[in-house]
DNA sequence: ATCCTCCTTGTAATCGTTTCCATGCCCCGT
DNA sequence: ACGGGGCATGGAAACGATTACAAGGAGGAT
């Protein structure tokens, strides 16, 4: 493969002036520049990002480690990260941590030794001594979706609290009074900051929360199932269940129906994070939406803030409450035929 | 941040020696053995992966170029090919091309530049100039999913054409006759392959596919809604849509729903490539499971073959038709109450 | 005792860039 | 005419690892 040393012999010029062509430093002549330019298209020449990197010590590439890919919540967050990474001349790579602590360790020191220029995680586990380690390391760092406490990193985030009062008052608008909850694991901050907003939602209409009625499930599909089959058990099976993510909602709705079961007749079903495939369920599902792209954009902006010396910024953002079926019929008289999330 | 020299320092070792631990290298001493390791622990020293890649010649990284991680279908492959790439030692860094050509000769650019051991794509696009080019460059590389002909190059892919003649069967068994398709977007393999396929089982039916009834698509949700739209407003519209894949079908969906009319009884729908959200749909969608993860691994076998200067092996997976109920009730008189997709 | 071999270690070249510094040149002001 | 201040260019030193080669030392065979 053609070099640096290749193009400077076939324009005649030293591979500094080359270099100098390549990065649009100011002192070079017309002429050397047109030169270089036909060296580089004749030979098809592309610098070696690798040795660029070792000299300058930067890879213009972000680490992003995410709890679990298959989660289209998270999907949508890579997504929206890359894009805009990529309009600001970054790389991105992707570290699925599969909600393993120590897969998403893994990742963080394979990332690190590829000497990325800033990392992206959204903690599997609030107790991470390589994370507290990394936080304080040279390598800049935020905090998307989930973050831990304690530690010198800037969040963005989405704020649940205010929909899931919205929630609340839609569910006891519709007559329900004996609410469940699906929490995620207790190690991470959406795990438990959402069954802590419901609670306190509930309080204020003075229904408790008993333990009952707080499953513990792990952000994925089978807890979800395990859960809801649980509360279905109960000689008092509660009215409607809360999923604190999309994939459990899924394996409540597979286990409600397993028991021969409909929504929202027989019980009613409302998920954390919206996922375009909410609006196609039978029925369609009362989900509480995060700006996810928006989380993506300003968690990229806060992490090249502090790689680039600008003052990086938390962010937290409102989610908002999309009503559909899954809880009751919605008040309005007529349901809006353009659901937001239908456009894929 | 440490580097060899100061672990070398701090074992009283030359950094050759430092080196030669590191690497397994068997001609070291235990003494030294000891000594490295311990100044490693003491320092939290690790080895600059970008250092090492521009001496050794390689990154023990594999590119993954794909046509859109917001399809299930690709988050899917996305993960399985990480997950063998890290079991055999290498990392993946995923490229998402959006459909895009331009983006997607943007990220084989780009990863190219970052000299990764190993390419696997999915071609957007049929004719990407980049592409051939690449393809008789040096750099090892594998088509997964889609391809492109003429080329040298290993193609690992899921042949569909046994599972949509038992579709057609399927459905000509329940009575219907006047069947449309969803095609993708002609520049893929899969994009026509899937039509020709359907067009073949048709034929051994007698049954015609002309053209009002092809409907082109271009892989997204919207395309599938507005070619079902179009469908629809036919003065005799079919009695079923065959989306080539999930997302289209998605598309079709909203379009039947928009149009007041109901799945199956007014119309049916199928769609190649199963996701874990077609068993909650309402009503569940009859589909065309590819072996995803299988395809997943196999493309990085073909892949770490080549790089590591072993024969690759081209890999054709047979997909499999999975019945539900969004083409009329299926023939079975009991259906299978654990659908195999109902595992998240 | 001498020589040869094997094992361990160190010195230094190398990978492909960027960039500091020195050099030569041209042009301008005096 | 001469000195000085750009400007364009080239030579060579990094960056942090791996590895070819050389060399020293121990131990065995003669």
């Amino acid at each position: 493969m053609a070099g640096i040393k290749d193009v400077a012999a076939a324009a005649g010029l030293s591979v500094a002036t080359v270099s100098r062509v390549l990065n649009g430093h100011p002192s070079v002549s017309e002429d050397a520049r047109a030169r270089v330019t036909a060296a580089v298209e004749g030979l098809g020449y592309r610098p070696n990002a690798v040795a660029r990197s070792l000299r300058t010590d930067q890879t213009r590439t972000l680490g992003l480690v995410i709890s679990d890919v298959l989660n289209p919540y998270f999907t949508e967050l890579a997504r929206s990260v890359e894009e805009e990474a990529r309009a600001l001349g970054y790389s991105v790579v992707i570290g699925n941590a599969n909600e393993r602590p120590e897969l998403q360790d893994h990742h963080v020191r394979t990332l690190l030794d590829r000497r990325i220029d800033g990392l992206l995680v959204s903690p599997a586990d609030g107790s991470s001594p390589l994370m507290r380690q990394t936080a304080e390391g040279p390598t800049p760092m935020v905090f998307v979706d989930r973050w831990m406490p304690g530690l010198d990193v800037p969040v963005v985030r989405a704020d649940g609290t205010g929909a899931i009062r919205d929630l609340v008052a839609h569910l006891h608008g519709l007559g329900h009074r004996r609410l469940a909850i699906i929490a995620g694991p207790a190690a991470t901050t959406t795990g438990h900051e959402r069954v802590e907003a419901f609670r306190e939602a509930l309080h204020a209409y003075g229904i408790p929360l008993p333990a009952e009625l707080v499953g513990q499930g792990d952000f994925q599909a089978d807890s979800g199932r395990r859960v809801t089959e649980g509360f279905l058990a109960l000689p008092e099976p509660p009215d409607v269940v809360f999923a604190a993510d999309n994939l459990m909602a899924l394996g409540a709705l597979d286990a409600i129906r397993a028991r021969g079961l409909a929504v929202p007749d027989d019980i009613g079903l409302a998920a954390f994070d919206d996922i375009p495939w909410f609006v196609h369920t039978g029925p369609p599902i009362t989900a509480i939406a995060q700006p996810t792209a928006e989380l993506g954009r300003a968690a990229v902006h806060a992490l090249t803030d502090l790689i680039e010396g600008r003052p990086p910024q938390s962010v937290t953002l409102p989610s908002r409450l999309v009503v559909r079926r899954s809880c009751g019929e919605p008040d309005t008289a007529a349901p809006d035929p353009r659901d937001p999330r239908s456009q894929l």
